[in-house]
DNA sequence: GACGGTACGCTTACAGCGTAAGATTGTCAA
DNA sequence: TTGACAATCTTACGCTGTAAGCGTACCGTC
């Protein structure tokens, strides 16, 4: 039944292309962290060798470029529908919410990858949003940077507690509990804070401090 | 002139030890950048194989451990001489500081690292100062995790512009003017605004957000 | 002084990495 | 049929973290 030909056949009909290099590599990061993600495993699922996918990839950074690109092609756009805090949260949960559902993207801010197009239309939307709601160019541009730094900070710290959830449903507690906290009382109400149980999104966290940020803004809008 | 004795002899007298290891590796990456630590390149300097830092340190990853938590440990406390606020800008602005002093450790936020004795120092003493300004224990968490996420996350941003300006004086100039902002109105502006010559302290920007914060979280303290 | 234990450093080895170089194959045009 | 060209595979190199084992130098105890 396994001929060769039948083996050989769909993988030749769906060739290779940066298309599906790039999201075939989301997938496995997705699924098995960037760690995971070498040129022989991407490779792998493709049906191909490694060096093959250097025809369709520059080179490893490359790669990685594109797929960060990808996820801000994800990000919905601040509409301008309603009043601009409104239309700018939309869009920063939906960073957030992109953010948590592609975790190795976080590691990629760092690199000094190359921009894509798909960011640079994220940032245009988002300058543009500000612009209408009134602000003034320099305040456009603190207002994108205190924005962009909350929800990339923010979800830099959420990564490692739910890198712990997911190990089990108690590891997380567990781990907390495993703090050394003599001596430290504030650190361990903190703990008492982050375990009990009313607290079950922390989405309400990140939105916190971007009400926070917004309505300073608002206010400096209204005052300039 | 130059025998055994004499070449060994030095090496010797300073046995290796936690300390002295990961010093050297504070040193190698602040020069040279975390991927170009690697334990060979380490020992070298250390007059050492390899494998011999393994005696010091259980693994690569306890080794960026232990670089980590003696970055928090530069971070100044905060004081209890002030309002709180300025008390905290305190804090937050020598973190930015020693952040930027030591690029690699923003990468290291995201590997789910062991959390070392001087990271818990500081988060109950932020968190301390906090509860002394009047915060319940809620509101003291919010207020923890908005203050670190713009600190952490605007540093993350500013990063690879520093890393094209180090490339040389014109360097980060050339590339903002290769963004392809035809369509992209907005971010055109965006980009004529940081060139604009009288912006020098790019700390300004990171105070506006910080200011915003604290501005935000005081009048939220006055009216619980 | 002799002896065993422990700490520290070295050597060797292995599997995996990104990718340069070159050989091979499949496809279409002339 | 032939040539051209692009896509793919093969091989190889220098690098990585680190497991396993060996040698040695110092230690407290007899």
């Amino acid at each position: 039944m396994a001929t060769q030909p039948d083996e050989l056949t769909p993988e030749a009909r769906i060739p290779l292309s940066r298309e599906r290099v790039l999201r075939a590599a989301m997938e496995l990061a997705d699924e098995a962290g960037l760690e995971s993600l070498s040129m022989r495993r991407l490779a792998q699922p493709l049906g191909v060798e490694a060096m093959s996918l250097y025809h369709h990839v520059r080179s490893k950074h490359d790669l990685l470029s594109g797929m960060l690109d990808m996820v801000y092609a994800e990000i919905e756009l601040p509409a301008n529908d309603e009043d601009w805090r409104s239309d700018m949260r939309r869009t920063a949960i939906s960073f957030h919410d992109v953010l948590l559902s592609h975790e190795w993207a976080c590691s990629l801010f760092m690199a000094p990858l190359s921009v894509g197009p798909a960011r640079f239309r994220y940032m245009d939307a988002v300058l543009g949003r500000l612009r209408s709601a009134g602000f003034s160019a320099e305040m456009t541009h603190h207002a994108y940077h205190a924005l962009d730094s909350h929800i990339v900070g923010f979800v830099l710290w959420l990564l490692p507690y739910l890198a712990f959830a997911r190990q089990g449903p108690d590891a997380a507690d567990d781990v907390l509990r495993s703090v050394p906290v003599d001596g430290l009382p504030h650190l361990a109400e903190h703990i008492d804070v982050h375990q009990a149980p009313e607290r079950a999104g922390d989405v309400n966290e990140f939105e916190f401090g971007l009400g926070l940020i917004l309505d300073g803004l608002e206010r400096m809008r209204d005052t300039p």
